[in-house]
DNA sequence: GTGCAAAGGGGGAAAAATCCCCTTTTTAAC
DNA sequence: GTTAAAAAGGGGATTTTTCCCCCTTTGCAC
């Protein structure tokens, strides 16, 4: 099933199988079928780890963002420190200017929203493959916006770290900060500081929106 | 593109095009093809009802829930109005209770999730086609618990009041309880008396937990 | 009519969450 | 080695949440 050859390599990374398999049909069966073959899929970004231990590695990666256990953002920066001549496309339903920016800043090759047509797919995956780059319609108007004068949404690099994800899954419970704080060994000063911190990454004002972002983005399981 | 024949007509409605021509290609290049066609793909409910106008009508609908403007459950509700013979099955990434319930409820053939196997989905086909039902494993654990004696969380026989329903999802915002207040038109200390009524119904012991119960069961859509 | 429960409202206080400004330590980059 | 960010922690204050006990009105069952 997991063989190298002339064609293109090609991995998918999504938490849905029906989605992954449909993918794949698309793939397999259009006239896209002599450039590009399936590597192998993955349903999270820790299954993506377990898959990139050995080679043959992709040369394209179809990288979904909600995803449970470790998420695409998390997945794209793990691979660019350690893969990175791994190419990545983005092909997710999210479609807000923070992911797209974030996704931008963590260097993929394309951002793809889940409804576009199969064609553009086609066309993203061609550019992809001769060095090139491809955002959809609504990524590259985000883009222009965010290039032009309008800059005032803030930039803030949405990267989370193992602290405050930990942090994030424990204020998405009953426990007080005081009691967070006892748990992960910390002062309350400092979870304080995650909290802020994580008010103004995820742009929310209170912790019912912040603990609604984490199961929302797959960080906690309801 | 759009004809009857022998074959059974398979209608999709979900948002995402690309999910959708997936699942055509997976349902035309299976084993599947002999037996299924598909008649055409609705992007939402009122994409449906366009499409539903004029014959011929689908066997199957392959239905989606979080859909913009019209969703799966308004969409299944008026398919049960006018066109009852029409079967549904539900394939969504929504597994919560509530959800579940609902669509049984309106009376929906078959639920499934997106992150099956292929074969569960023809399976599922085989089983409605054939008059009979088809749940996933996870619908089918909430089917039991509802069914059997756990009537430790029962959230269908839980009655909430108008009023308590609409601070619920107001609660599970960004607004303090004064706003609600003052947006509700009630005192600061009625809406107390929802909060101290609601965290004893649904067993909660702040407004974190209370939002995520809102939202585990439909209650607010994330 | 009495009783009683549900809905709306109040006083007051402790606990928790939120905010703003600031220092030290550690880590990473050049 | 210097510099510059993160990361960890602190002081102190306001706002919000949470809790507990009490009151009135209304509807309705008995």
């Amino acid at each position: 099933m997991r063989n190298a050859s002339q064609k293109l390599n090609i991995a998918i990374v999504d938490d849905h199988n029906l989605f992954r398999k449909g993918l794949i049909k698309l793939i397999n069966m259009g006239d896209t079928q002599h450039r590009y073959q399936i590597l192998f899929e993955a349903e999270n970004g820790h299954d993506l780890q377990e898959k990139m231990k050995q080679p043959p590695f992709p040369d394209i990666i179809l990288m979904d963002i909600d995803m449970p256990d470790m998420d695409g953002y998390e997945a794209v920066d793990w691979l660019q420190r350690t893969h990175p001549t791994v190419k990545v496309l983005v092909v997710s339903m999210v479609e807000s200017e923070n992911a797209i920016l974030r996704m931008l800043r963590l260097g993929v090759k394309g951002y793809l929203s889940k409804d576009i047509e199969v064609e553009d797919m086609n066309r993203a995956l061609e550019a992809i493959a001769s060095n090139g780059f491809y955002y959809s319609e609504i990524a590259t108007e985000v883009l222009n916006q965010n290039l032009m004068g309008n800059v005032k949404t803030n930039p803030s690099s949405l990267y989370l770290s193992e602290n405050e994800r930990e942090f994030l899954k424990l204020a998405t419970t009953e426990m007080t900060y005081q009691q967070i704080a006892d748990k992960m060994n910390l002062s309350p000063k400092t979870i304080d500081g995650y909290r802020e911190a994580l008010f103004q990454k995820l742009n929310v004002k209170t912790r019912v929106t912040m603990a609604l972002y984490a199961v929302k983005h797959g960080i906690v399981q309801l």
